[in-house]
DNA sequence: GCAGTGACTAGTA
DNA sequence: ATACTAGCCACTG
């Protein structure tokens, strides 16, 4: 492959958001096994088709905001995918992560009823 | 192999 | 609360 990085893996993650959930560059880094490796998501996802059928809409930066790319236009095509998504602004663009963030694992929430 | 770049984050002022 | 800095590391030329 043409990196060490497994696209592939953070493309599984981004793909396994639910709707109506978001993640963090850090989150979808470390559930990928590349933890500390937020930068290269964003990466990965620049590389991404946009008929790649990867949400990447729901990846965001971990202030709840939306990244700015070189287009500034895909902020606002990143706005209306989640908001049609269910997934509500604050006053600010800003998506209140306390409430979105997306709890890894299914796992059923063991433990992660708090926070 | 070096230099520039970037859809980041955490820390500091 | 915002603004700036440094660290981070993979991709491109």
């Amino acid at each position: 492959m043409s990196g060490r990085v497994s696209y592939a893996r953070i493309y599984e993650v981004v793909k396994s958001i639910p709707e109506g959930r978001v993640a963090t560059y850090g989150q979808v880094a470390a559930l990928a096994d590349i933890p500390g490796h937020a930068r290269q998501v964003g990466y990965a996802l620049n590389a991404l088709p946009d008929d790649s059928g990867i949400p990447w809409q729901r990846v965001i930066n971990a202030r709840g905001e939306i990244s700015r790319r070189m287009d500034p236009q895909y902020e606002w095509i990143q706005k209306t995918l989640l908001e049609e998504e269910g997934v509500e602004f604050d006053a600010r663009g800003r998506v209140p992560l306390s409430e979105y963030r997306w709890q890894s694992g299914g796992d059923g929430g063991a433990d992660l009823g708090d926070e």
